[in-house]
DNA sequence: AGATTGATAAGG
DNA sequence: CTTATCAATCTT
């Protein structure tokens, strides 16, 4: 069953664990990958200095204000696309990274592996054709918690943050 | 450890 | 316009 607008507008902190588990699900020339989520982070919010929208709204980071459903891919060292949910309600920036899927261990990886790239951003995942996560009722997956990865630039407090969520084999 | 790669944001 | 920087990955 597709994840709906209401699930999408709880706090980024609840979805990176929620997520787990969930199964992302990418259409590409009619064929439809579907890929259970392993590995999470969480980007919290202008006061997180580690997430983009901390320095305030710009071209870039404007969906992150927009309401909870949404995708945000970001072209990351103009190689790999990163891609994130957009959560929570309406101007509090927050997203989840969706940083490894089944069988594609890495953000870079994984959504090159399922075909996003930038033209999926600002897709709305509840009614995108393209593009959505579905739950299939399954037991939520064990998971370990850990510090976020490559955010040298974040201040100390932000970076000891265990705001990244992994999917326990 | 180093190379790669181009969009983005900030500054002149 | 110019420049520094980057939610990464692959190869050495």
């Amino acid at each position: 069953m597709r994840l709906t607008e209401e699930y999408y507008l709880q706090s980024a902190k609840v979805l990176a664990k929620d997520l787990l588990g969930k199964v992302l699900c990418v259409r590409n020339n009619k064929e439809i990958m579907k890929l259970r989520i392993t590995e999470t982070e969480c980007y919290f919010s202008e006061s997180d200095t580690a997430c983009h929208a901390h320095k305030g709204k710009t071209e870039r980071t404007k969906i992150l204000y927009k309401k909870g459903g949404r995708a945000y891919v970001y072209l990351c060292y103009g190689m790999y696309n990163l891609f994130n949910v957009v959560t929570g309600e309406e101007d509090l920036p927050q997203a989840v990274l969706i940083r490894g899927v089944e069988g594609y261990d890495g953000p870079g990886k994984l959504a090159k592996a399922m075909g996003i790239d930038r033209r999926f951003n600002d897709a709305d995942l509840t009614t995108s054709e393209d593009i959505w996560i579905e739950d299939w009722g399954e037991k939520k997956p064990k998971f370990k918690r850990d510090k976020r990865v490559g955010i040298g630039y974040a201040s100390e407090k932000d970076q000891e943050r265990l705001w990244r969520y992994i999917v326990i084999e």
